[in-house]
DNA sequence: TCTATTGTTCGATTATATTCGAACTTTAGA
DNA sequence: TCTAAAGTTCGAATATAATCGAACAATAGA
């Protein structure tokens, strides 16, 4: 089995949380995460094909924002919110809140898969 | 004389300014202007080149981070403190205080302009 | 008016990202 | 053992960004 690789906390960098953050698709899925708690790729609801969608998974495990867990042919995402309260107090929640009160959306074009 | 845009309030998107946060070099330019004030591009001691610093201002007064004001051949910038905090509440402070907790710091080489 | 200061713009280069579709891997379950 | 489901990886196309140096613009002050 693939072993997925998550930084420890101390190595969570700020910028590229930040960077992570700052995709509206990728804003979109933590947002749900933190609404929903645990879900699987499939279970989340993006405008992009499955690859797309495991890229920016991806991008959000390797910057330290969320947790990646095998659980039979699925991947059970979630928040490391413990982590980053500790690391950076207050960040995500702010950004979150932020993200649900400017009603920024991504564009919900279905993609043709 | 040139006529800088900067956004209005309402619209500063979040996916934006976080991206606009998300380089190194504009972080600590942000958190140079949270510690000191109002501060010409000069004053600020970045490890780049003028036209990339240019580049950098512009990139944060685009996304609604920072204002330009003109004085003489200066441009001085400073932080949309009250937008910001009034359109993402926290969300600045918490990033800054974040980069100052977290030490992280761009690579000081200078630039031999 | 001339010159130095301060910064912007432009063009080029190099590096990263985003996205998709196709092929592949892994596991669950019939 | 086969097949379907759920994701990942790869390759290609396109787009965006970061950086520099050179040329330019605007202003202050001698």
């Amino acid at each position: 089995m693939k072993m997925l690789h998550h930084p420890d906390k101390v190595d969570i960098q700020l910028s590229s949380v930040l960077y992570a953050l700052s995709d509206p698709v990728r804003l979109y899925i933590v947002s749900e995460l933190r609404r929903e708690g645990e879900q699987s790729c499939g279970m989340i609801d993006v405008p992009v094909v499955k690859s797309t969608l495991s890229h920016h998974s991806r991008t959000l495990r390797e910057a330290g924002v969320i947790h990646v867990r095998v659980q039979g042919t699925q991947r059970m995402l979630s928040l490391r919110t413990a982590d980053l309260e500790d690391r950076f107090p207050g960040l995500l929640n702010s950004v979150l809140d932020a993200y649900e009160r400017s009603g920024e959306r991504i564009a919900m074009i279905p993609a043709e898969e």
